[in-house]
DNA sequence: CGGCTTTGACCTGCGC
DNA sequence: GCGCAGGTCAAAGCCG
């Protein structure tokens, strides 16, 4: 426009100077005049150059900008292929959840071996590994300041409600623990699995250790389920440097004892948040590794929680839910409804303290140990493993490991209070994963990025491991390339985040003891049918 | 002053 | 029945 002004500006002087010269002016001014009409003209020049050069770019910009908007068209188009293949594929699991036993999934046939060997063995360990070797793990600040608890208390709803609203949701199901009247659905539900566990396990062996001699024992000497839930406890071991992991409920100290074998005192504390409520929490450091905090939760919640408790929480009841159901299966408590852990020999976890000593049926949650794969956060989800044959082996009750393993050398830190910004809470999907199989839990974890090669023994059902095509192409390839595409930093921001492990934990629990409830009931009602 | 931790005493369950 | 170990209670003390 500029330009355009100018010309016509040095259009106007031109005539202006024509009519000065035909005015009658003297010949010096008139050469004077023609000279300053060439300076001009180049001057012109050069502008109509630039313009044409600004024309090239903007049509360059253009064209630059058509290919940006078809690359988003076309990535667009990709996402509902991908989207609409997943949900075909939700549609044929939900159909078949069991068609998708993961067994065999990376698994060589001598693990499956030593797997089938424990499993005559009746060693009712599971182990999923979870967690990770730091190099210098911050202090988890357990919170001192009152105010900054209650408020963090209270913020979480919003945070969490901020986490599905960015779209972090990963997909898992959703218990809402802070309803009490739904504890007690879940509570009744617990009783209905146990209850269908019992009448399946006395015909044949009792997982629990108990012995079934007979008719004569059933009715007088078999434990109540309920006495055995409110027995079950699930235990997290975690490298911590605070006396306590910040696990979001509010705990109250009650008594220390020294345990034997361990110098390290026994802490133990109540829950505080409502004063009736019976769950108890015993925190001991690991006598071989002072780093690592192992913290035994017992018993179920029976007020509203915060997100980040729910998610402990849900993970205590489920995991004990796990153990439990996983006690009345007629083959391996590893055989969980599709999703068969292996427990394969590699796991380098630590001997549990409080696995054996107290007579409880006890679920472990490793987040310490470490494992060989190069990829740490795939490697974390990757493995389904036993603890090795130093784990002491609770001659009464069965103990599950789930142990969530990697090899990354970035922080580990459960206690959550050194990090005030990571507001990831639970991975609550907005999916009702209530009729789904665990191991669209494990799918729709993968489509959010995660990887879930689970792999394990066979169910009694199926000796051998079969792998599914599906799994194997469709997921193998949406997990990896999703996951590597995700930037490093994103994942060990997730990764590291406190709340992202106990709502993983959470989740798998879920996953086990939810789904397995189900599979209770429905073995029992086919077995009533036959 | 209320809430929390500490700590010794007491209770309980289990194995011998 | 006894002893041991785990678990709980409750008084005393500490702290904000």
């Amino acid at each position: 426009m500029q330009t355009f002004q100018k010309a016509k500006e040095y259009q106007r002087r031109i005539m202006e100077k024509e009519e000065f010269l035909g005015s009658g002016h003297g010949r010096e001014e008139r050469n004077e005049e023609m000279r300053k009409l060439d300076s001009d003209q180049e001057h012109d020049h050069i502008i109509r150059s630039k313009l044409d050069s600004i024309k090239v770019e903007m049509e360059e910009a253009k064209e630059e900008n058509r290919r940006l908007k078809s690359s988003l068209s076309r990535t667009k188009k990709e996402f509902e292929i991908l989207q609409t293949q997943y949900n075909q594929l939700m549609v044929i699991i939900h159909e078949d959840p069991n068609k998708f036993s993961p067994k065999g999934y990376n698994q060589h046939k001598e693990e499956d071996e030593e797997d089938k060997e424990r499993t005559s063995d009746r060693e009712d360990l599971v182990l999923l590994s979870l967690g990770r070797r730091l190099k210098s793990p911050v202090p988890s600040g357990s919170m001192t300041n009152k105010e900054e608890k209650m408020k963090d208390f209270m913020k979480e709803t919003d945070d969490d409600k901020r986490i599905n609203e960015q779209g972090l949701s990963m997909g898992f199901e959703y218990k809402d623990l802070s309803n009490p009247s739904e504890l007690e659905v879940d509570h009744n539900q617990e009783n209905t699995s146990l209850e269908v566990s019992n009448s399946n396990k006395i015909q044949s062996e009792n997982s629990f250790g108990f012995k079934n001699d007979g008719d004569e024992h059933e009715d007088k000497e078999e434990p109540l389920p309920q006495n055995i839930a409110k027995k079950t406890r699930v235990s997290v071991r975690a490298r911590c440097e605070t006396p306590t992991m910040n696990d979001g409920c509010q705990w109250r100290k009650y008594g220390q004892k020294i345990a034997k074998g361990n110098p390290c005192p026994r802490a133990y504390y109540r829950c505080t948040i409502a004063p009736s409520c019976p769950v108890r929490k015993q925190v001991q450091r690991c006598s071989e590794d002072m780093s690592i905090l192992i913290s035994t939760y017992e018993g179920t919640h029976n007020h509203p929680l915060p997100m980040s408790a729910t998610a402990m929480a849900s993970a205590t009841s489920a995991a004990a839910s796990m153990l439990l159901s996983g006690a009345s299966s007629s083959s391996s408590a590893a055989d969980l409804h599709g999703i068969n852990f292996s427990l394969s020999s590699n796991s380098i976890t630590p001997k549990p303290l409080l696995q054996s000593s107290s007579g409880h049926p006890t679920v472990t949650l490793d987040l310490t140990t470490t494992s060989s794969s190069q990829q740490p956060f795939l490697s974390m989800l990757n493995r389904f493993s036993a603890p090795p044959s130093n784990v002491p082996r609770s001659t009464s009750y069965p103990s599950t490991n789930l142990s969530f393993s990697n090899n990354t050398n970035t922080l580990m830190n459960w206690g959550g209070g050194s990090n005030r910004n990571e507001h990831y809470r639970a991975p609550y999907g907005n999916i009702s994963t209530h009729q789904q199989s665990p191991f669209q839990h494990m799918i729709q974890t993968r489509a959010a990025g995660l990887s879930f090669d689970t792999f394990g023994r066979s169910s009694s059902s199926s000796p051998h491991p079969t792998q599914n095509s599906l799994d194997n192409v469709n997921f193998k390839n949406i997990t990896h390339d999703q996951v590597q595409s995700l930037p490093a930093e994103t994942i060990k921001a997730i990764t590291t985040d406190p709340n992202f492990q106990s709502a993983l934990a959470t989740a798998l629990s879920s996953i086990i003891g939810g789904d397995l409830k189900i599979d209770n009931v429905t073995r029992s009602e086919a077995e009533k049918s036959p």
